[in-house]
DNA sequence: CGTTCATATGAACAACCATTCATATTTAAT
DNA sequence: ATTAAATATGAATGGTTGTTCATATGAACG
């Protein structure tokens, strides 16, 4: 069923990640000033994100240095805004 | 953001239902027998999946038919998990 | 070893969400 | 108007999840 991959996309801190990192490698500490998120939610989340395979890890003396493991991610994250933003919300009523 | 689109797609029944629905218009009674969903339930995730613009709506008579508002969301959800069952899930550890 | 930088982890809490059950609304037919 | 069919709604509940804070781990270096 592969609900991870929705499940962790769902999270609009976890797509700013993505987005950040984009082509890049980047360590912890670059992502959490980045998108000034606490250190700690960072590591969160790029857990998660490691957890469903939508980044890889590579450590490097004190500092880990996160990549997001394939473009198509990022080319989903761009459709998806795309629809996104073609769709009529219909909002109360 | 659009936060919508993705925290709708995140929920497995709501995209059984999408994918349900497919390119047929469906009442929500077929879908409910089809997917062997309650009906209450059916209905509240249409509402969101309203809500989200992701069908629409057509009322005739007592029936309400639904339909996938773009081709283009079967065909996200269809890029999702083809990518998703590609990516290597690392668990525990 | 002790210290410092970089990151990870765990507990705690609040907010959100899916599901169920019971009931309301709407439409058509008798 | 009553009834039945189809769908919608609301409250209640249990479970999940994002965030924060405090603390632990690990790596380099004096």
């Amino acid at each position: 069923m592969n609900d991870g991959l929705y499940k962790c996309l769902a999270e609009s801190n976890r797509r700013r990640i993505l987005y950040c990192i984009g082509e890049k490698k980047m360590c912890v500490n670059s992502i959490s000033e980045c998108l000034k998120m606490e250190q700690s939610l960072v590591s969160h989340h790029l857990k998660e994100l490691l957890r469903c395979g939508l980044v890889e890890r590579e450590r490097r003396g004190k500092k880990n240095y996160y990549k997001v493991s394939k473009k198509e991610i990022i080319e989903l994250l761009e459709s998806a805004r795309k629809l996104g933003d073609s769709l009529e919300v219909c909002d109360g009523g």
